[in-house]
This record gives structure tokens, C-alpha cells and sequence, in this order.
RNA sequence: GGGCGUGUAGCUCAGCGGGAGAGCACUGCAUUGACAUUGCAGGGGUCACAGGUUCAAUCCCUGUCACGCCCA
């Protein structure tokens, strides 16, 4: 017997262990021979991460596809694994040190990847725990990590492969930086954020001039958000149509407290509108000057070390062509050495004293910040790796224009083309320690060596200095000579980002570079669910990657779901540390009404606000099922396998499976298109409204009757509707159902398999006349129970049922659901009648009118407003359709059957008004 | 500035060219027999606004307003 009620504290540990023990979720598990395969990918949770509700979601509609999937039969792999998080783990790791006052670069890059993993080993991975408690059934015996041996594999030969195909470079160019981090940054890991701050006009002094700041003649106010980089100044720009400043276009100016001299240009990218109309052109620390500088050969000077402080001291480039005064270098003294916030305060106030401020006015605009560090970065002029993104974008670009990956919904299509079309050369050097480290070997002359290993790129060393001539040949022959061929190669200390593993995920985790089986049964894999906010990230870099290295697509659809935020409409991130736990919504309501809530909050295209009352409302909804299965227990439900559904003679048995036969398509329709949320409210309404409301209820008198055969037979039908309903649930509703199905097999009976394995529903069973049969048995005893209540009539009062009217099938169906009509409307004696009796409530249903003669229960006037109000109603709908079937247009125009149905509804309620004049009359003739 | 999306019941959200829906909340009634994590019944919306297309618009088109997100 079941438990009274549904405890998923206990029962999910404990369906958990037995899917585990079964080994249910390995590769192939369940399928049939020779199966077709199914393959998801998860997007890799970050090893640092731990469950929010974005995970919640994206695995709950993963596991959704995997589990339906399954269950029909398919080869079926959910390949799961973790990304080793370049950034994200190094600065974890870091802060644990920090806690033992141990800085990183107090140990060896060595000692620092060893505390590393050992720290991964300890406390990675915990969301994979998490993900069971969701119940994600992925083959966790295949995880993989970015960082393992296999993958590491696969990112060598990749970055060597487009090294050796030119796809791979290195570039001096500017890059984003992170000053806190030390590192560069792609693109796409800087977020724009506004903030409140100011526009300095400052005064550059013409050469040649008596600067005199009363005199406009004697300088030119140029306006910055960034008045500490007017060190690094090596030009003002104006625009070449502006009358103001054209006749100072090639005269130099004198760069206050610096003493450069810089030259006016004339730029198209110097807006009049904005500021003064004169910009400074800081080539070293801005995209737009550097483009700039460009163009007119300007030289770059970097004032700024990699912690983004002034450095001016010994700074060659800087210190290029100054006449240095002991003022001058006091002041740079001064200046050197300070964080660039600082400095920009002693900038203002330097340039203020000396009168070269003109005003400061507030200025709200956007400043770069690195996702991670969450500094402002700066633009950086370094040397990093570059992959050619535009080039590896073209087939990607074409894979999804020709339509062989799909996005779900479409309209993401526009935005992945919207920046593959426009992308930018990635970043993927990053200066860390954790991460895939480049393999990129340098020799005594800086020529850089690419290989798979350091053997195979000291062998391509040697052979190249050997073959030439000149003063390394022989520095390289007396290091083979005294047995230090170690000491010829240094290797480039930089790691990759972290993207760029992740983009190898489709085809790395199969075993590639190796021909292995599951590379040649799993790849292409079928769809990717993942969010939006890595449309960029990974998305779009699978497809680079995927395209370039099999030759084919990583995956024919990508299924974009939405975020979910929290209360505020913000992304949940870690960095911003607004993430709520849905374990803690588990350990509430269940992962099985977690999952449902989502699933039916899943509709395409739309973020979810999650409401916790609808957990609530949903883990009520297990409880409906759970209590369902309790009453077919009570009524002696067990499966009989000599049951043959065809064979059913009650309409009401008859009925159910015509209406699961619908529902069971439903389902399935919404989830192979991916409406998961119809799916989940189409199991939703099957089980509650019609299973549990009606169906269940019409049983009752069965079950409490005397013919056993249709006892029989609405037993062995209960019975394996409910396995259908078990079925269809599974997917949304794992554990619950896993449980329901094993309580369900019978006294000392086993079933045949785990429900997760069980075959899903293709119920064909469709009875028209049966639903046709139940559905005015519905209506009925709605309408009565409808006009008792408005009545006011206490459910306890007994009526007697007059049916005025009644054609033949009228009569059978009253005479077939005799007991049901009693029981579910509480009414008496039936009978027939050819006019309603006085003082009677009365309901016009098809040809017939329902009469309750209710007595003194009934108060008369109340019924005739009833009536009225049911007839005005009727009246005003009678109207509206004869306006529109009397409009020639309509007729003409709309399409046959329209203007047909229309027809017939008129038909239907202007019989129903004639009957409902009737009843009203007869009303007030009693009164 | 460009792009995408949203605006439907008090709240959270479905839907959609042909009679406005769900859950929660609310109101009334019901309770010894599956279930109060319940049942029955009910109230509640000019489908943001303005134009247009159409026989017909909450739905399609245009514009406006508001909000959100992405990119510059």
C-alpha cells in the first residue's frame, strides 16, 4: 500500500541509487538493436560552479529530450563534463591561498597547478552531485573535463593544426586588459557598464604661443573622460571640415606637464558635436586613438604598467625626445607609481594649478569592466595569440543560413549572424596558470616553434638553426654538444582561454583526435540546449570548430531557452552574487515539482520569473497523481494483461482512452518541437481535470456497484492508463513516477524494466461516440451543479431530475449513467416528462431542458434573473452572429466551413433561446 | 545610436485572424471513505495606445509610449 503521502526526501535518494546500480543511464542503455542515437552534449558547468537555477532549467529540458528519447527506444547518449574555468577556478584558488597569507607567485607556476588540482579533487565538482539531486540522467561514467588528458589531446592538435594553416597567429595590437587579473580578455568577456562621470576640458597650449588662459588664441580645450592618459598624448585631433581649428591643422601643441610636442591632425573621427570639438589621441591606451595613430603614423606611448599604474620612470618610450627640467622631473616623480585613479585626480589638480583646466562637467557614460575582475580594463598594447575568427566563421555563417543547424526559436539566427558576420579576431592567449598552456616554443632568437610536444619542436629547432647560417648555428651546436638541448627552447608561458577547449566539447568528449567508436556513433550530435548568453561564447565557436575538424555540423539544432532572473529582471551570475539555490527549492517542494514549474514555465522566447507559488501549486500536483494511485489501489486496480482495450464496453472507459490517445500526442508533439511547456500543461490537464476530476469520480459508482465485469474491466483500465500516465510524466517528472511505477507492479509481481526505460506511449484508441457520450455527461452534471449552487441549494438537499424533451439518445445516455448522474449532481429519481413541473430549475442542454424541482428550496425570482441573465446573454451572442451571417461580405469572403460552423452555433442558440423563453415562462407563471 | 523581445485577470504567465484562458490570490459553499498539498461553484480583463490591412484584428502591418536584454 502506498504511503499516505509522497515524501520526496526519501524516495528521490533512493530512486536515485537504483537508477545508479541499474547503470540506467549509460550510453545506450534501453535501446533498442541497432537504434538510431541520440546525443547531447551539456553545456559544461564550470568545475568552481555549484547548481542555479539557469542549471535547473538548461538540465531539466536536456534531461527531458534525453529521458523521452529513451524511452523510445534510442541509442541515447548524455555526455556529461565540466570546463576547468581558466579564470574563474585560478582566482578561487588564489583566494584560498590569500587566506594563508600565500600569494601566487610566491610558488612556482608548478606548485600553483598542483594546489590546483588538488583544490579540484577536494571541492570541484560538486554540481555534478547537485545534477543527480535534479535527476540528470547523463552517463556519468563518461564525464570528461576541459583539463583531462583526452582533451588536452584535442586542443593540442587543434592549436597546431591552424598554427600550421596560418588560422592561428600572433599580433601586436591593442588588447583588453585586465589590470587586476593581469591578463588579457576576449571581446566578449567585457561588459559596458555606465557609470557617472566627468568630461575634462583641458587647455593645450599652442607652440609658439604665450599660453595665456584668458586668451583662446593661445591654446586648444580639448575634452576627456580620462585626463591620466593625457601622458601617453600624442596628438589632438579635429574634425577636417571644422572651421574653429582648421587653421591649426600641422601646427604642433606643447602637452602640459609632459613638454611634448604633438601635432594637430585633421580626423574624421574627432566629432565637433561632442566636447570641444578637439580630441586627445592617446594611441597606447584607446581603440579609437590607436586607429587614429594609425593613420597618421603617430607613435604609441605606454604610460601605464600592467597593474595600470603611471610608469614614467625609466620609460624609454615615454622619456623619447623630452627635454627634462628638474621641475618636469619632480613632477613625474611625483606622478610615477600611482594606481590610474589616483593619478587622475593629481592630473586635474596638476592642470588646474598650471590654468590649463577649463571646467569639469558630469558626464554619465559607459566604462569597459572585465566580467571576471570586474576592474575597469585597459586598452593594452601587447603581443598575443589570435585565431581568425572571420575565416572559421564562413562555414559556420553558411551551415546555418542553408538551414543544416537549426536555432529554436529562429529568431536567435539574427543575432548569431548579426556578430559572426562582424567578428573581430579572438583573443586566445591568456596570461594565467591554470588553463591548456600554449604549445609555442621559442628560440635563442625569439622564432617561435609550434608542436604537439616539446620533442617534436626542439627536433624542428634544431633542423632549422642547423640549416642556417649564422651566429645561432653554432650557439645551438654547443648546446648539443654539452648536452643542454633543454636550454635551446623557452615555452611560451601563456595558457589558452577557456573557450577555446569548450568549443572543441561536441567532438573531444567522443574520444577526437582518435577514431572511436562513440566519435562514429554519437557525432553529429543531435541538439544543444543552453541559454542565450552563450550564443557567442560557445555557440558559435562549437560551430567554428566542429565545421573545421569533422567536417560537419556539432549539432543540427540549437535550442535557445530563456534565462532565469531573479526578482528584479537581472542575470543571475556568480559575479554578481544574486544567484538563488534551487536546492533549496528541492528541499522543499522536490526536484520533481522544481522541474515540472520550470518545464512549464519553459515557453519559447520568453525569460522566467519564477514565482515560488507555483512550485507550490505543482509539487500539489505530484501529490494529485500520488493520491490518484492511492484510490486505484483502495478500488483493488492492478494490471491485467489479458485486458484488451478495443474490448472495453463502458463509455467512460472508452472515453479516457480516446482522451489519452489525445493528450498522449500532445505530449509528444510538444516536446519534438520543443514547446515543452504545452507538453508539460497538456500532462497537466489530463491527469488533474480529466483522470482525477472525471474520470476517477465516474468510476466511483462503479467500483461501489454490483456488476463485477465492468468492475473488471474499469480496473484493468485504471490500471493501464495510469502506466500511460506514469510514462508520459517521466520525463518532467522522474523520481515520482520511477516510484509509482515500482509500487504499481503488483502483488509479488517485478516489471519487466525501469520505468526510465520503459517503451514511450503511441496510444491509438479513439472512440468518438464514447467521448461524444461523456462530454454530455460532463455538461450535465456541471450545469446542475452550476444552477444548485446559484440556488443556493445545500449539497446535502436531494432533487429529483425531470428531463423534458429528451430524443432517444437523450434517454440511453441517461439510463447508461443513471448512477454517475446521482452521484455526481446528488440528484434523485430520473424520469421523463413532457413539461417541466412548476417551481423548477431548469437547464437547457442540447434538445432537452433539465428540470430540478426543487420545492420551497427554490426561490423563484432568483431563478427567473437567472434565466435572464442566461438569455440576454444568449440574445446579444444571437445577434452579433446574425449581423455577421447577414453580411453579404462574409458570406461571400471568409471560408466555407467558417461560415458554416457560424450557421450551425445560430441554429443551436436560438433553440437554446426558445427553450430557455420556455423555462422563464413557466418560471414566472408558478411565481 | 543599432538589434531583439515584452506589454493579456490583483500577481506569475499561456494563447491567437473567426465565441478572452491557466495557476496562484480572492469570494461563497462543502469535510468520516484517494487527496485541505482537497472538492464544487463564483467574481474579475476597453488583450498598452493610435492608425492601417481584412468580410472579420487581442492576434497581421505602421507608428507612439513603457519596460527588459544584447551590441556599438
Amino acid at each position: 500500500m502506498l504511503e499516505k503521502t509522497y515524501d520526496a526526501k526519501t524516495v528521490e535518494p533512493k530512486i536515485a541509487k537504483i537508477w545508479e546500480d541499474a547503470d540506467a543511464f549509460r550510453a545506450g542503455a534501453g535501446a533498442e538493436e541497432g537504434a538510431e542515437a541520440f546525443t547531447i552534449v551539456i553545456p559544461p558547468p564550470n568545475v568552481t560552479g555549484s547548481l542555479h537555477m539557469g542549471h535547473a532549467l538548461n538540465n531539466t529540458l536536456q534531461d527531458i529530450l534525453v529521458r523521452f528519447e529513451r524511452m523510445r527506444g534510442k541509442n541515447v547518449l548524455w555526455q556529461p563534463g565540466m570546463d576547468h574555468a581558466g579564470i574563474a577556478t585560478q582566482m578561487v584558488v588564489e583566494r584560498q591561498l590569500m587566506e594563508k597569507q600565500i600569494h601566487r607567485r610566491d610558488l612556482t607556476r608548478e606548485q600553483f597547478i598542483e594546489k590546483v588540482w588538488e583544490w579540484k579533487a577536494e571541492s570541484g565538482g560538486a554540481i555534478f552531485n547537485q545534477l543527480k539531486r535534479l535527476g540528470a540522467s547523463a552517463d556519468w561514467s563518461r564525464e570528461r573535463f576541459t583539463m583531462d588528458e583526452g582533451l588536452s589531446k584535442a586542443v593540442l592538435e587543434v592549436f597546431v593544426t591552424l598554427y600550421k594553416e596560418g588560422l592561428i597567429y600572433k599580433d601586436k595590437r591593442l588588447v583588453n586588459w585586465d589590470p587586476k587579473l593581469l591578463t588579457a580578455i576576449s571581446d566578449l568577456e567585457v561588459e559596458q557598464q555606465e557609470v557617472n562621470g566627468n568630461l575634462w576640458h583641458l587647455r593645450y597650449p599652442i607652440e609658439g604661443a604665450v599660453f595665456d588662459p584668458e586668451n583662446p588664441k593661445t591654446f586648444i580645450t580639448v575634452a576627456t573622460t580620462r585626463p591620466e592618459t593625457m601622458l601617453g598624448d600624442t596628438a589632438v585631433a579635429v574634425h577636417p571640415d571644422d572651421e574653429r581649428f582648421r587653421h591649426l591643422v600641422g601646427k604642433n601643441i606643447v602637452l602640459p606637464i609632459v613638454g611634448r610636442k604633438i601635432p594637430v591632425v585633421a580626423d574624421e573621427y574627432s566629432d565637433p558635436e561632442k566636447g570641444s570639438g578637439a580630441v586627445k589621441i592617446t594611441p597606447a591606451h584607446d581603440f579609437n586613438d590607436f586607429e587614429v595613430g594609425k593613420r597618421h603614423k603617430l607613435p604609441a606611448i605606454n604610460i601605464l604598467t600592467i597593474e595600470a599604474a603611471i610608469n614614467l620612470r625609466d620609460n624609454e618610450d615615454f622619456l623619447a625626445g623630452l627635454e627634462v627640467t628638474p621641475e618636469r622631473q619632480a613632477v613625474w616623480d611625483e606622478l610615477d607609481g600611482l594606481d590610474r585613479f589616483v593619478a587622475r585626480k593629481k592630473i586635474v589638480e596638476l592642470m588646474e594649478a598650471g590654468g590649463f583646466l577649463e571646467k569639469v562637467e558630469p558626464h554619465r557614460h559607459a566604462v569597459p569592466h572585465g566580467d571576471r575582475g570586474g576592474v575597469p580594463i585597459e586598452p593594452f598594447l601587447t603581443e598575443q595569440w589570435y585565431a581568425n575568427a572571420a575565416e572559421l566563421a564562413k562555414p559556420a555563417i553558411a551551415s546555418v543560413r542553408e538551414g543544416r543547424t537549426n536555432f529554436v526559436p529562429k529568431n536567435w539566427e539574427k543575432t548569431y549572424f548579426d556578430w559572426m558576420e562582424n567578428i573581430q579576431p579572438w583573443c586566445i592567449s591568456r596570461q594565467l596558470w591554470w588553463g591548456h598552456q600554449i604549445p609555442a616554443w621559442y628560440g635563442p632568437d625569439g622564432r617561435v616553434f609550434v608542436e604537439k610536444t616539446e620533442e617534436e619542436a626542439l627536433g624542428a629547432a634544431i633542423e632549422y638553426y642547423l640549416a642556417l647560417e649564422g651566429p645561432w648555428k653554432a650557439w645551438v651546436e654547443d648546446k648539443l654538444e654539452n648536452f643542454k638541448p633543454g636550454e635551446i627552447l623557452t615555452r611560451d608561458e601563456d595558457v589558452l582561454d577557456t573557450w577555446f577547449s569548450s568549443a572543441l566539447w561536441p567532438f573531444s568528449t567522443l574520444g577526437w583526435p582518435d577514431e572511436t567508436p562513440e566519435l562514429k556513433t554519437y557525432y553529429q550530435t543531435d541538439v544543444l540546449v543552453t541559454g542565450f548568453d552563450i550564443i557567442f561564447f560557445w555557440v558559435a565557436r562549437m560551430m567554428m570548430m566542429g565545421l573545421h575538424f569533422m567536417d560537419e555540423e556539432p549539432f543540427h539544432t540549437v535550442y535557445v531557452h530563456a534565462l532565469v532572473r531573479d526578482k528584479n529582471g537581472q542575470k543571475m551570475s556568480k559575479s554578481k552574487g544574486n544567484v538563488i539555490d534551487p536546492l533549496d527549492l528541492i528541499d522543499e517542494y522536490g526536484a520533481d515539482a522544481l522541474r515540472f514549474t520550470l518545464t512549464v514555465m519553459a515557453a519559447q522566447g520568453r525569460d522566467v520569473k519564477l514565482d515560488p507559488a507555483r512550485i507550490a501549486g505543482y509539487r500539489n500536483f505530484g501529490t494529485k497523481l500520488w493520491n490518484a494511485t492511492r484510490f486505484a489501489e483502495m478500488n483493488e486496480v492492478a494490471r491485467n494483461d489479458d485486458f484488451w482495450l478495443n474490448d472495453a464496453k463502458l463509455a467512460v472507459n472508452r472515453w479516457i482512452l480516446t482522451e489519452l490517445t489525445r493528450s498522449a500526442r500532445e505530449i509528444t508533439d510538444g516536446i519534438t518541437s520543443y514547446r515543452f511547456n504545452e507538453a508539460a500543461g497538456a500532462a497537466y490537464r489530463f491527469v488533474w481535470n480529466l483522470f482525477c476530476d472525471w474520470y476517477l469520480e465516474l468510476l466511483k459508482p462503479v467500483f461501489m456497484g454490483t456488476d463485477e465485469a465492468a468492475k473488471a474491466e474499469s480496473r484493468a483500465c485504471v490500471a493501464f492508463v495510469l502506466d500511460e500516465i506514469y510514462k508520459l510524466l517521466h520525463p518532467m517528472m522522474p523520481f515520482m513516477t520511477e516510484e509509482l511505477w515500482a509500487q504499481t507492479a503488483g502483488e509479488g509481481k517485478e516489471r519487466a524494466s525501469l520505468l526510465c526505460h520503459a517503451a514511450w506511449p503511441s496510444p491509438d484508441f479513439e472512440d468518438a461516440d464514447a467521448a461524444a457520450d461523456i462530454n454530455w455527461l460532463v455538461d450535465l452534471v456541471s450545469g446542475i451543479r452550476s444552477v444548485r449552487s446559484e440556488m443556493n441549494v445545500p449539497p446535502a438537499a436531494i432533487a429529483p431530475l425531470v428531463v423534458v424533451g429528451a430524443n432517444d439518445v437523450t434517454r440511453q445516455r441517461l439510463a447508461r449513467e443513471d448512477s454517475a448522474i446521482k452521484r455526481l449532481a446528488r440528484v434523485g429519481d430520473i424520469s421523463l416528462a413532457e413539461t417541466a413541473p412548476k417551481g423548477s430549475a431548469q437547464i437547457v442542454l442540447n434538445e432537452a431542458t433539465i428540470c430540478l424541482p426543487l420545492g420551497s428550496l427554490i426561490d423563484l425570482a432568483a431563478e427567473a434573473a437567472r434565466l435572464q441573465k442566461e438569455l440576454a446573454k444568449l440574445t446579444e451572442e444571437i445577434a452579433r452572429l446574425h449581423k455577421k451571417l447577414s453580411n453579404d461580405r462574409f458570406v461571400a469572403s471568409a471560408p466555407a466551413e467558417i461560415v458554416e460552423a457560424e450557421r450551425e452555433k445560430l441554429a443551436e442558440y436560438r433553440d437554446a433561446q426558445d427553450k430557455l423563453s420556455v423555462a422563464l415562462t413557466r418560471v414566472r407563471d408558478a411565481g
